[in-house]
DNA sequence: CTAAGTGCAAATCATTTGCAACCAG
DNA sequence: CTGGTTGCAAATGATTTGCACTTAG
């Protein structure tokens, strides 16, 4: 049990530029080559699913099927853009009242949801108009 | 060019039994061989594809990487159980609102979108109960 | 006969896993 | 030394494809 190993380390600082909200492994590996090191693929994959295991990233699954990683935070849902294929985050719509309501009309028991929006995301919007 | 193709025929039978309201492609192979004829995957698998292209069902994607087919029909969204793994419609609870003002509030321009809530179905809920 | 529908086997794709070599404490 | 990290190669799991054979019209 030591201090965050290496590739995790610079797996959550590249994360957090946020160059891409959520990542893929593919983007992951490339971000860190670009940075520098040229993880293994598997390493990449390994480490990624640690820091979801220990919360400090979520993985998401998107109808391509491929997975990708966003450093976990404060609930929200996405934006995948039909254009440039970047999955953005964006502000919950659900209210605890809306899913309360539907808990009492369906007799289903919520306990949490994922919403993704299809469209374009603001600067694929911007660039159409 | 003719009228619809037996397996494609029989397929869109069985999903209108509702088993399940979502078929897995084993689903629907495990389905169409208990009705009598016993397909090859491969022509499941491009029956259902043919399907989705003629846009009589819609293909959905899980967290546990199966693709999962429903009959189209209206929009609603669905709930994933926790317990019987049964993914089961839902009513769709964003109004043309919410995302008109989800889009002035971000910048994104909406299409469609698709939530998946995780829970317990009625029935996996009230047998807890 | 002719295009559409099927079966089977082989190819893909995106991970996952096994294992031996390495490295920091 | 010792457990956590890596790289590489091989194994998976779920589709997808290629191709030859049938079959409905």
């Amino acid at each position: 049990m030591a201090r965050k190993p290496l590739i995790s380390a610079a797996m959550i600082e590249l994360m957090a530029r946020r160059e891409h909200h959520a990542w893929t492994l593919e983007d992951l590996q490339a971000g860190l080559s670009a940075a520098g090191t040229s993880p293994n693929f598997s390493t990449v994959f390994r480490a990624a699913e640690k820091l979801v295991a220990d919360g400090t990233a979520r993985k998401l699954l998107l109808d391509d099927g491929r997975a990708r990683f966003e450093l976990a935070g404060t609930h929200h849902d996405h934006l995948h853009c039909v254009e440039c294929d970047e999955l953005v985050p964006v502000p919950c719509v659900i209210a605890g009242a809306q899913s309360s309501a539907l808990e009492a009309e369906t007799g289903v028991a919520i306990s949490e949801h994922h919403i993704v929006f299809s469209g374009l995301c603001q600067s694929c919007s911007g660039r159409r108009e």
